[in-house]
DNA sequence: CTTCAACAATCAGGATACGCATAGTCAGTG
DNA sequence: CACTGACTATGCGTATCCTGATTGTTGAAG
């Protein structure tokens, strides 16, 4: 999951990001609204968090233009308290949930949870794809009703494959979900892991897991049950 | 255990969260049912104790809404005595269990034992896997009929852990169940707890209680038997 | 058909961050 | 004021992640 906050008040920004971090979501940062325009539009983010008070480009006209450019993950907004006339704009140009300020980080967490829940749509925490199975609740990966031991690395590379099955995903699409933002470009560390799936799960090569496309990434093969 | 209260009386309110605290169950409490509607859907409960007369939101409306979005957590309500059409259309609205006020804090506990066992799928009060049982009512644990002495907080790890066994439970997710709101995140205790609970029930390492998986959590490892 | 460049896979070794043990501090309680 | 239990601090070992060189594969050009 990669996530996108704007706000220019910089101890909450931090706390918001190492937030993201414990909760193992690549994160980026934006201080005002172009900045946060330029990233918002830049990269396909899984969900932002944008405050509606910001520097050189306010939050409901930000909103307006990353859903004017068709940018159609959840966006939740960020108001000071008591601020109706805000938050209702906010929300009408294009935001999905909003959230008083001061918080509590459960809150916002919460709050990321159920809107990254409700984008995927994914009701039942076990995932099957022909004989492998994904519990996401669990964390556990199964082969032939037998497990699979993944490290927390392989688990969120093959979950995010496996969520866009069928699609062609491109290895800097796979970096941008699991890294934060500054992330050396020319090393080889997906190539790496989707190695290590492949021997994992499908050592003999007969279930024709996940192919490569040359050029163009890599994909999921299993269609979903 | 986390436990969301939503009763518009001050004095019962707080009445029934120190009764929480004494059993050391973390607890969010709401005044209305708007409030007790947004908690309810927003945070991961293991249970709800709701007043059926509420300001803003009445309190079957709101278990009628909390059950729409699928939060399937146990739900007591509490009724006037003598409201019979009351209780019955909360329990149609989807409640598990009803008491009448005024109450005894000792009924009220045992409800809530009973509806935290009955959602863990758990009939007895005592959990067994295997060669460790858990008694629930006692808050006592024993290896081997032996007792093992468990301060509350490595007891409340334990059981959390057990009723969820075969799952990875994170870090974060430990945390957001055993305490209340706000907790300082980069800390060590859960680290601490985990290691005492293996050193207290299993000091050989041969039940291979409690396994780590780095960077997904902890996982119980012994069947319910 | 062969050659070549670009891209991908593999492997082993090093760096890093994660989790663990231990000990120490702090707060509450009798 | 001693005692217990909750939490913090520190250093250490190691699983996991990342790197870079090497080997393998592909597809287009000659």
């Amino acid at each position: 999951m990669r996530i996108l906050i704007v706000e220019d008040e910089k101890p909450l920004r931090e706390q918001i990001q190492s937030l993201m971090a414990t909760e193992k979501y690549a994160c980026d940062a934006a201080a005002d609204g172009r900045e946060g325009l330029f990233l918002g539009t830049e990269y396909d983010y899984d969900l932002a968090i944008i405050d509606l008070g910001l520097p050189l480009l306010d939050g409901s006209s930000l909103i307006k233009q990353l859903r004017a450019k068709a940018r159609n993950y959840p966006i939740l907004i960020l108001t000071a308290r008591g601020n109706w006339q805000d938050k209702v704009e906010g929300l009408e140009a294009g935001a999905d949930d909003y959230l008083t300020k001061p918080f509590h980080p459960e809150e916002l967490r919460a709050r990321i949870h159920a809107l990254l829940r409700r984008a995927s749509g994914h009701a039942s925490s076990v995932l099957r794809y022909g004989p492998i199975s994904i519990d996401t609740s669990a964390k556990r990966v199964f082969r032939d009703e037998a497990e699979v031991e993944l490290t927390s690395f392989e688990y969120n590379t093959l979950t995010y494959l496996a969520m866009h099955a069928g699609k062609n995903i491109s290895k800097s699409e796979l970096t941008e979900h699991l890294y934060a933002q500054d992330y050396d470009r020319d090393s080889n560390v997906i190539e790496v892991f989707v190695g290590r799936l492949r021997k994992k799960l499908d050592p003999e090569g007969t279930l024709n897991l996940i192919t490569t496309q040359r050029g163009l990434g890599y994909r999921f093969n299993l269609d979903k049950q």
